[in-house]
DNA sequence: ATATCTGCAAATGGTTTGCGGAGGA
DNA sequence: TCCTCCGCAAACCATTTGCAGATAT
């Protein structure tokens, strides 16, 4: 049923490298920290095994903004937090809250599977460094 | 300081396209129907004005799943919901959760500025028509 | 009058994919 | 062994952009 899937050099250097970083980098960061011990390897098949682990559920895609996407080594439930200064990516360390899923079934009138939500505002670091536009 | 805009024959059709719609349709769709009105409209000039539309507070861009954005012609803050069957996107008439932006400011210790939820599950359509793989 | 906007077409850039050879199980 | 995976490079595709002529104000 479930195609089979080999544990690969590749796809080991590469789950190591996300599981390994608090940041939620975009592919092409792990794709150089991954060429540190694998200096053949190539994007397309970064991406491919990108594809696969998240299919297995064992990393998270996200995607902010459209145009690039970024990953994240904890596949748990989990909110997150964009500075809009900086593009950081943070996770938001409070409870799933399953009650917005009631809210939205009763004025969907369907059952919601889950949700998605994401706090954007100025992180710490970028608001220490003051406003310099 | 802000940048001039005027208000041409290609603007003022892309809104009224978005704005009489309650569907969230993406740039070729509006291009489409703009096209009926003015035949020699490009999609460069689309995208470029859902753009100015959006800075200027007109319309919402939603960028779902990372490939494709769709446009919103209600400015206005509200919720999303994405039928993972059809990929249609609804308006979910829920009140805005401001609590939300109190929890996670705690969490983060910085100040939230908005937040972005989206709901996910199969539409109330889609679930009629039944499982058909 | 003139700065912004348009149509056209080419460029961009992240992501995917076809291919022939390599290597896990 | 053999079927899946890899590296490479080309393809994809939504979106952006440079240019020269058109147009709103």
């Amino acid at each position: 049923m479930t195609k089979a899937t080999r544990m690969t050099k590749q796809k080991r250097v590469i789950l190591d490298v996300l599981k390994s970083t608090k940041s939620h980098p975009p592919a092409d960061w792990i794709y150089m920290q991954a060429r540190k011990e694998l200096p053949n390897l190539s994007l397309g098949t970064v991406y491919r095994n990108l594809n696969i682990l998240k299919d297995m559920g064992e990393i998270l895609e996200l995607n902010y903004g459209s145009t690039l996407s970024r990953y994240d080594g904890n596949p748990q439930e989990h909110y997150h937090f964009v500075c809009e200064k900086c593009g950081a990516v943070l996770d938001v360390d409070i409870p799933i809250q399953k009650e917005l899923d009631m809210l939205a079934a009763q004025a969907l009138e369907t059952e919601i599977k889950h949700h998605r939500l994401e706090f954007y505002g100025t992180c710490r670091k970028c608001k220490a460094a003051g406003p310099q536009s």
